[in-house]
DNA sequence: GTGAAAGCGCTAACAA
DNA sequence: TTGTTAGCGCTTTCAC
């Protein structure tokens, strides 16, 4: 049933020149008479012909593919990322081979990645190990470490500043007239929850405030919500919550409101990080440090193309600015 | 900087064995004798050696590339699909090419595909036009509509079984004691929201009830929530709403409780469509009907690799069953 | 089981 | 500008 692959030999034949005037034809920028192309075209179009990019690539040593890994898309701050990054790739002229990958089977996928001959390399998640961007910097390959950071490894990273977004926080909840502020971490062995609980010290230290306690939630739904309960069942519990993303953060609101009847922000004030889509959802209406995902992924892709055309496949660390984003989830001011 | 290419000719050499004998060595289910594997391996290993999947698919004839194209992911159904159905596909040794398309760039995306050679396309959006899954198939390739049907084309389809799903919807809200029972519409040219709406108006005929109004919110928050002032401006304002999907249900219960000040559901009840994750969130602990999500996407793979194999590249329609969730957006019974 | 040889569909010198 | 000629790195007969 597979159709009969229509090869440049096949156009030639038909068009009555050498197979290289079909490649010249379809490649840009290459010089052909326009009698020549016209004829080209005019037997690809009969023989319904479409120029093969695997051969092509194999020549010219360009795939024109650029691997992406992400490890989950339940917080939306990935799906974002996702549709942004590839839609910016497309219009570069690139392609995304995309892959899921859990802790367990990174290095499998690290190797498909690089068989398949990607250029670049995106690694878009807080959990992955560090030991394989080193096998794709071995291969010659620029890899990008997405809102994630590795001091030790040659991959370049783009993040946030999630140091100085932690501090913006610490210093607005304290400001706001808070008296006992916590903290649900994140996954604690990423460099985004290490920088944000940081900076949140920070702030706080300079105001002569010291964070009243903390949980941690792993990034996940059921880790912030029994982080929330094990928050909460002090005497002395928070009446402001520092949350490591807005992903946890919902699910903080949702347990303090639905489970522990109290309220945002008369209660107990929220503030998460990431400013996702639904972050602005009245049902949340969250206060949050905003990551410039648009930024983010702009430097990503010009780190990428501009190591991939090049000798220099130096390590670049791109930081861009956060900002807080006041909604309704906290109070401002002292009740 | 691009490290020299090691080539399965190098290792050859390094083991002082044939070029085939390497290949061979890399291809499971090859004869081989252990002793060569192990010189091979050693040798590989040496240099480093990592096969090009690229030469390999293009002699072979098999690239192992699935295609996956995207509309958008803020519809938090299709990063969970995407998640899904990626995993699948890469547990079964296929990899995901992924394109986002808007409606202009469709015919671009597609030839783009059709060039690196995937053996398979998966089109996951409602807003798709049909004519590509047809040049797709001239070329002997298999596609699958993800949600989304369209009689006319050739390509599989996969969906849920949206008309049972409305009747489901306009059952419980007549036995919920609604005595107002408006729609709002999706995208209006989409096979999901004819059918959802189709079944909806069953549901209720069988009860003896029609549609009390009907606005359009085209799948987005904005449509939704202006559908839902629309809506909500009549003084016989509805006390039921079905929404074409999640997605907008949360804009229209949103706009109900902060714009409108009515409660959920005790003014007005609220049901929705896909059950994506954030709908058992308790901000709005909506009551939805569920798409079976995981047997979507294993019917998906299951059609692909089914058509991939032989000559038979028929046309098969998957329609799996739906199923009322109920939580706490629509009443139960007469108030 | 192993090597030699042919060639997948294409690009890229090189002459003409 | 055009055609000719080599391969890109690999799989796959086919003899041995």
């Amino acid at each position: 049933m597979a159709k009969p692959t229509v090869t440049s030999t096949d156009v030639a034949r038909a068009a009555k020149v050498s197979q290289s005037a079909v490649s010249r034809t379809f490649t840009i920028g290459a010089s052909v008479s326009a009698d020549t192309r016209r004829r080209v075209m005019a037997a690809a179009d009969e023989l319904g012909y479409r120029p093969n990019a695997l051969a092509r690539s194999l020549i010219s040593g360009k795939s024109g593919i650029i691997g992406v890994l992400v490890a989950y898309l339940d917080n939306q701050f990935y799906p974002v990322i996702l549709e942004k990054l590839s839609r910016k790739l497309q219009a570069e002229g690139y392609r995304v081979l995309m892959f899921m990958t859990d802790t367990g089977d990174q290095d499998v996928v690290v190797n498909d990645m690089l068989q398949y001959q990607v250029e670049g390399v995106v690694m878009a998640s807080a959990h992955l190990s560090s030991s394989l961007a080193q096998r794709c910097a071995d291969s010659g390959i620029p890899v990008v470490l997405f809102n994630r950071y590795v001091a030790t490894s040659p991959a370049s990273s783009v993040t946030s500043d999630n140091l100085e977004g932690g501090r913006l926080v610490g210093n607005f909840l304290v400001d706001g007239g808070h008296e006992r502020i916590s903290y649900i971490a994140g996954f604690e062995d990423s460099s985004t929850n290490r920088d944000r609980e940081a900076g949140f010290h920070k702030g706080l230290a300079e105001r002569g405030v010291v964070c009243h306690s903390r949980a941690v939630g792993a990034y996940t739904i059921e880790g912030a919500a029994q982080a929330t309960r094990d928050l909460f069942q002090s005497k002395s519990y928070p009446d402001a919550v520092f949350v490591a993303n807005d992903h946890m953060a919902f699910a903080v609101m949702d347990v303090l409101r639905s489970e522990l009847n109290l309220n945002v922000p008369d209660d107990v004030s929220v503030v998460g990080f990431d400013d996702v889509p639904q972050s602005k959802w009245r049902a949340y209406d969250l206060t949050t440090v905003e990551q410039p995902s648009t930024a983010m992924v702009d430097a990503t892709v010009e780190i990428l193309l501009d190591q991939m055309g090049g000798e220099n496949i130096s390590r670049k660390a791109a930081v861009l600015p956060t900002k807080l984003v006041v909604r309704k989830s906290a109070r401002l001011s002292k009740t």
